[in-house]
DNA sequence: CCGTAATTGCGATCAACTCGCAAGTAGCAT
DNA sequence: ATGCTACTTGCGAGTTGATCGCAATTACGG
């Protein structure tokens, strides 16, 4: 299993498809190719990719899987933990393995992404939560503005 | 015109539909109907309302207005500086009076909006310039999170 | 009151999902 | 091995939110 943050972890972070792969045979669901595939593509590839850009390498791997299936794995694989989506202003949500999920900066006039570290959120995270006993969740949004190369435009 | 933040505005802060007809056509524009009715509808109502909502409001006193016309035209305010979107995580944009636009938390449990104070995002600014050389837009993206009531379940 | 360019209504199209349903299949229990 | 049965999938249709081409309409300077 994958490193444990804190006492006790409620959300599994595994390791490898054969984790994931378990974790769904125990839970009364079936280990299907498409689920496979689909796992050996997120642990395989960098983050950041849309559903259909993991359909597409889903089926140059295996052609028959729909691209309504891989949305279908990736809610269920979601509600497991072991994915997350996040939005990045226009255009689709991305799909990330939970455990290499960070937040975004996104430039609005190129579309450049930066992955931020957690910590910029600390300061934020803290007054938001004193202010409005609001928990920011700083991944699954990402923060909109304007990159420096856009800047000295 | 409106309170002009600064040495000299770039963007024109327009305190009624007049002015903002006058702007359109001292630029080449025209001051019809469908753009007087839904800048009646934007400065009239309250924030927080989508192109499908404007486009119910406007239709209701013009009904002839298609929402294709909406769109155009709240695309045009947006290049003007009138009018501002802002997306919210799922579901659809939401458009208001540039005047009056400020940061959302939104929880992503219920979907309720809290409407936050653009210090709350000082230090996340200063740190993101500072670090990355990127200019935060705190209004344009919402801060995604769980409000209070949603924790306490 | 005319001419002309800006604007609009309409329908088609698109992108990103979502869903119903019948056919297919993983995995447990013989 | 073989069946059973519930979980999955492929497929296509449907939905939502937004965009676009185009011919008809209209604002407004002269």
């Amino acid at each position: 299993m994958g490193a444990v943050h804190g006492s006790h972890a409620i959300l599994a972070e595994p390791d490898t498809v054969d984790e994931v792969l378990d974790m769904i045979r125990a839970s009364g669901g079936r280990a299907t190719t498409s689920r496979r595939v689909l796992l050996e593509v997120l642990f395989g590839g960098s983050g950041h990719r849309t559903a259909e850009d993991l359909g597409r390498e889903v089926a140059a791997r295996a052609p028959e899987v729909h691209i309504s299936t891989v949305y279908r794995n990736l809610d269920e694989l979601e509600r497991m933990g072991v994915v997350t989506h996040a939005h990045m202003g226009h255009g689709p949500v991305i799909y990330q393995l939970a455990s290499r999920a960070h937040p975004h900066l996104i430039c609005e006039r190129c579309g450049t992404r930066i992955h931020a570290p957690d910590e910029l959120f600390g300061h934020l995270t803290r007054t938001a939560l004193r202010s409005f006993g609001f928990a920011v969740d700083p991944r699954h949004l990402a923060i909109s503005g304007v990159c420096s190369q856009c800047a000295d435009r």
